[in-house]
DNA sequence: CATCCTATTCAACGAGCGTTGAATACACAA
DNA sequence: TTGTGTATTCAACGCTCGTTGAATAGGATG
């Protein structure tokens, strides 16, 4: 059985189904068996079960937070005092993840499928997304709107959202690529996903953001 | 009480209850009282909740890969004897959904988000996107590569993927967009969701599959 | 040793779940 | 009218769920 405390096995294991199955697909029972532990713990450490969904939720943001930032001030350090291109920003969204799921820490890769589940949902989506990471997506946008100078609003939303969705089902994770591409290409491959995404995000920022266009 | 038979409202109140809760999220009394219809009917009509998850999936798939499938081969005669353009195919893939939610049916508009959150489910994605929609989306990789001479299918496939994220958080209609946003953007303007989705999407294929790059 | 606090288990509760078989309503044919 | 098949409701089943209060273990502190 694994070292951790049972506390820390009952998240990464509360993690690990709630990011396959969802909040109402995991019984605390299925939990509390794949944490070795009693049912009764989850509710003495975390309280109700969608306490202890929120503190799942709750526990990897500030570092990944944390982590997104600093690559984005990175990146505004190296292109200052000009503004960094999109690429760069979208670089500095997207590499953090990368770097995270590449630890060989399952529960990264778990987290942001979590957080997969919940942005696509419109039930837990609004509730849950804004009040973790608004203020990080509020400072990105910022950035891509020096990188885009004249852009309408509007469209550096939308493609912003565009850029949400990649991201999205990239982080769950499904599966589906490996079987349309015949083993091409592979859902866990985080790395050819970013290589993928990043300059194809950016081309499609300067087709819709560039008012010369 | 609305016009429609007791059968079809049930598909249609457990079709808008599972895009918003998903398959573990909703209950049959739910249905049955959203239908307004006993609890046992559904069972009479479908069987077991599994199979009227499923009825509800099916019942659209058909008309709607028609009517996609018919606006492909129409990009491809407008374009003959050329290739269409990779514009005029991701067109084809997108506006047909836009017209089926703006029928006013609202209908139309839950079930694509029931397909959103399919398609976002390491659960239930693999297991049931591929055996309605593969041969649909063999096709418009099919034209893509077409459209796109000499590229890496590797390639093609990761663009493709961007592409269904985007749609599959758009179809979700979660709101998140509008927050963000400060209501300058709506989740439920589908049509400038896919008018910036359509030029965003072909420019990302056109930076990553096009073999001068 | 006795005490105390935290962590953990045990046993059980009431509620709601999916499912079912029998009873009923209703339309239409004979 | 009687019969027949489909649609719908009724009542209840056994089961699993989240949650809880009391009991237990174990290590630190006195």
């Amino acid at each position: 059985m694994s070292t951790a405390s049972k506390r820390d096995r009952i998240l990464d294991t509360a993690e690990a189904l709630f990011a396959e199955r969802g909040y109402d697909g995991v019984t605390l029972r299925q939990i509390a068996l794949g944490a070795e532990a009693d049912v009764a713990l989850a509710n003495y450490h975390f309280g109700k079960k969608l306490e202890l969904f929120t503190a799942v939720f709750e526990r990897r943001a500030p570092e990944l937070n944390e982590a997104r930032l600093a690559a984005l001030q990175h990146a505004k350090d190296s292109a200052a005092p000009a503004s960094p291109s999109v690429e760069s920003i979208v670089e500095a969204f997207l590499r953090p993840l990368e770097i995270a799921q590449e630890t060989g820490d399952e529960g990264w890769a778990n987290y942001l499928a979590l957080i997969a589940y919940i942005n696509n949902s419109p039930y837990w989506g609004p509730r849950m997304m804004s009040e973790l990471f608004d203020d990080l997506v509020e400072q990105f946008i910022a950035a891509l709107r020096s990188a885009l100078p004249g852009a309408d609003d509007r469209d550096i939303y939308w493609c912003f959202n565009n850029l949400s969705g990649a991201l999205t089902l990239t982080l769950a994770r499904t599966g589906r690529i490996d079987r349309l591409s015949n083993g091409l290409c592979r859902s866990d491959d985080f790395t050819a996903a970013y290589d993928h995404m990043i300059p194809f995000v950016a081309a499609g920022f300067r087709a819709l953001c560039s008012p010369d266009a």
